[in-house]
DNA sequence: CCTCGAATGTAGCTTTTGTTACAGAAAGGG
DNA sequence: CCCTTTCTGTAACAAAAGCTACATTCGAGG
């Protein structure tokens, strides 16, 4: 059995609402590359992560993916939640990155701690509302970048401290909703530029300044 | 004094809520196309819309625009309710459409309804759930749909009951995130296949089918 | 009724992105 | 060590969308 009360909102329940939770939380375990949630599935639970990773991500009818976000251990899934509130069906598609531990409450726990528990009430107001500005600022970029800088973004944001990222092509493709040559060829264009180096499923960035330089001019 | 009252999660709030929102709400006046919010912006408070309309954008920094959707009477800005939430500066613009009134609540007012009556958290939970329910699907169509696709959808949305859809065309490219040309184009295309007709400052809708058939196929 | 501004129609060209089709290089298992 | 699989690099071509530049048309207000 998993320990949920580690975590930062369930660690300020009140007695009767640790009671509650510990009758009604499911733990499950999902191998890498498992799927979790198909779109138009119908919402059983809240879903929180407690080891792992999970992606979200959207499907087009042609197959091109591209991930919406991810969900980090301690992070609930807000999709469903959403879809829990309003009874709807889910609007995408979520799969395991690696083995990843998944905490599942049911819909009717969850909707009563949200009544009774204020600090579930306040985790789910800040989930919703991080997930609409991670939302916004993507749409935004979208529409108003190049995939150039787009890609250039994705560069900064997520490689590690050292300025390494641990994508294939194919991955960041899918993030970006593009395809792996256009991918391949756009690094080859900050390669030339000496702003980054591209090895086997990893980009070093070498010059992030430069990067940033990309992103700022229209 | 508006009466706030009238509109739906007030209608049941308690009386200590009702004498608590009579002492802080504030009234405001917005002629059409007047800034209300602009990005980067310090948010003071809660904002609900109760006669008119505004709209909702993001900005470019090539000045190119595109709505991100609407308020209309009896709703509320959810970007405002999530900085609001989450201490953060505003990430759009919103502009009133038409000769607006909207009611303000103070941010520490409405933090203190929201802790004490269960009607404004659920109004505001699934206010928050709507919006992001609206950008996914916003987002999904960006990067799965071509443009000629994206207006077709437009249409049929938008579009009246008699089929008629009152947006100069270069509302629509702002609506869609392009350009009046592009826009004009496309129409041109729709009308030779004799799916709608264009007047000036409208679009027709004759061939809901047609349109509905542009968007099924990949 | 006339004029002016806003809205629309059109054409050609450029840039960006997607597609197709391979070839070479790196990792990992037997 | 070899073979297979996965990842990467490239080039040429096609399609979509954006940009520039005008011509035209509609309608409201004088």
């Amino acid at each position: 059995m998993l320990n949920l009360e580690n975590f930062s909102p369930f660690c300020h329940l009140s007695e009767a609402g640790r009671t509650l939770l510990r009758r009604g939380l499911v733990s499950k375990e999902c191998p890498p590359a498992a799927p979790i949630l198909h779109k138009g599935q119908r919402i059983s639970g809240a879903y929180f992560v407690v080891r792992g990773r999970l992606r979200v991500y959207s499907l087009a009818p042609d197959g091109t993916e591209a991930t919406l976000y991810f969900i980090d251990p301690g992070e609930t899934c807000v999709f469903a939640l959403n879809s829990l509130f309003n009874d709807l069906l889910y609007p995408a598609w979520v799969q395991a990155e690696a083995e990843t531990t998944v905490a599942l409450i049911s819909g009717l726990l969850f909707r009563e701690l949200f009544a009774r528990e204020p600090a579930i009430q306040d985790m789910t107001v800040r989930a919703l509302s991080t997930l609409v500005f991670r939302l916004m600022a993507e749409l935004e970029q979208v529409h108003s970048y190049k995939l150039e800088q787009r890609l250039a973004n994705l560069l900064l944001v997520r490689a590690s401290a050292a300025g390494e990222l641990c994508m294939t092509q194919q991955q960041m493709a899918q993030h970006l909703g593009t395809t792996r040559e256009v991918v391949a060829r756009l690094l080859g264009g900050l390669v030339a530029s000496g702003y980054v180096e591209t090895r086997r499923g990893k980009t070093l960035v070498r010059n992030a300044a430069g990067l940033a330089g990309l992103i700022g001019k229209a």
